[in-house]
DNA sequence: AACGGGTCTAAACCAAGGTTTAAAGTTCGA
DNA sequence: TCGAACTTTAAACCTTGGTTTAGACCCGTT
């Protein structure tokens, strides 16, 4: 959102794509490539040294390297699946196989190519990848301040939350709860405040947001 | 998910796996391990042969062969995804290659498996399978009671029932529509009994159902 | 021409939602 | 112990939602 921020059709402004492969030759053929697109591109050579660098900030789509010194890239992929991190994933390979292809695609992976592939294949998913991802983190930057400002809630200011989001009415809620239609009411309006819900059904879909992602987790089409 | 799964949760009364793989003893090998826990099934020799019957009704999971006479499990599986068939897919080959497997996976396949493979690899995919069909068929269910609901309603009471989810009041729907707020209320009560919206955080998720599947899309986990 | 369905409205009424003011009890940590 | 945050309530008031009754108009079909 700078004043430069794509220009116009400029896809993004910060993207980024790692390159994780031990052939440094190929890094860095895979890198030009890259740049000739305008993609910024980050190279390691094992998944150790990716690791201990830092994750970009913007949309990111990995280029992984399924034989690997160290850690291989299905591994990898595994751990990130386990940390629930759910970074964007194209898959290389000179030696792979059918189960090693089944298990990285049933991981998410956007693609699996085998080397010698066509530069378009590459390029093609990898803007599918950036889109995922800038997909998902639109959809974890709103869950995230949803979330924050449920973190504030008092106690009875969520159970009302919820209760209302069952479309009880303040007669039930307060009869539910043992106490006064008043005090619902009360608790409702600051409750609403601070959520920043202008309207019950805006309410509605912010809990239903709240709810369908607990974890930051996300269905992307 | 073990051989005898069903024996005690009995996850389905009318399920059904549809094989179909040209080598008929292989059908009737996969007939009888499938019989063994419990599972109907019905096979066909070809596409062909499959199109000619009618689908089953109940929750069906399909264990296609790539290489089929006519036809392959490829081609159909591209067919369904464009006719907008969402049948649960396993696939089998002796003769696979990546770009085949990622085809398939990329396609929506639940599994892609290579011959020989082990039987309980085989149940795995299709309960994974028949699950979602499951959950899929219970979804689309609820949708299109939804649908049929929706269809009753006269072209006032929608645009009204839309400008109602959209959070406005009655009093701006008035203003918008050029009506006084009365007439509102009379369409707007006249769909909440059509639609069978018992509340307006009931009609809020109603509405999001409607617009989320507009013909029978889903996302499944 | 008669009928039905859809649309529109007024008037009157009741229920539910929402706000404000003012006050008081609880709990917990500084 | 003091204060801050949370909780509770009454009372009065206003807005919004929802229903009913009764009537009117338009339009297409029978």
């Amino acid at each position: 959102m700078d004043l430069l921020s794509q220009s116009k059709a400029a896809p993004d402004s910060n993207a980024c794509v790692v390159v994780i492969d031990d052939d440094a030759e190929f890094r860095e053929s895979l890198g030009r490539l890259l740049r000739v697109v305008s993609l910024q591109s980050r190279t390691f050579a094992s998944v150790a040294d990716f690791l201990a660098a830092q994750l970009p900030d913007g949309p990111t789509c990995l280029i992984l390297d399924i034989r690997l010194p160290g850690q291989s890239g299905l591994d990898f992929q595994r751990d990130l699946v386990t940390a629930n991190v759910k970074l964007p994933i194209v898959f290389m390979t000179g030696y792979g196989d059918i189960p090693m292809t089944v298990q990285a695609m049933k991981g998410g992976a956007i693609e699996f190519l085998t080397k010698p592939f066509r530069d378009q294949d590459l390029l093609d998913a990898v803007n599918v990848g950036l889109a995922r991802d800038r997909a998902r983190r639109q959809n974890k930057a709103a869950s995230d301040t949803l979330r924050a400002r449920f973190e504030v809630l008092t106690p009875r200011e969520r159970t009302i939350l919820f209760r209302v989001a069952e479309g009880r009415l303040n007669k039930q809620i307060a009869g539910d709860m043992g106490i006064t239609e008043t005090t619902v009411k009360v608790h409702r309006s600051n409750m609403m405040k601070k959520i920043k819900a202008g309207s019950l059904v805006e309410l509605c879909r912010m809990i239903d947001r709240l709810k369908v992602a607990p974890d930051g987790a996300e269905t992307s089409s």
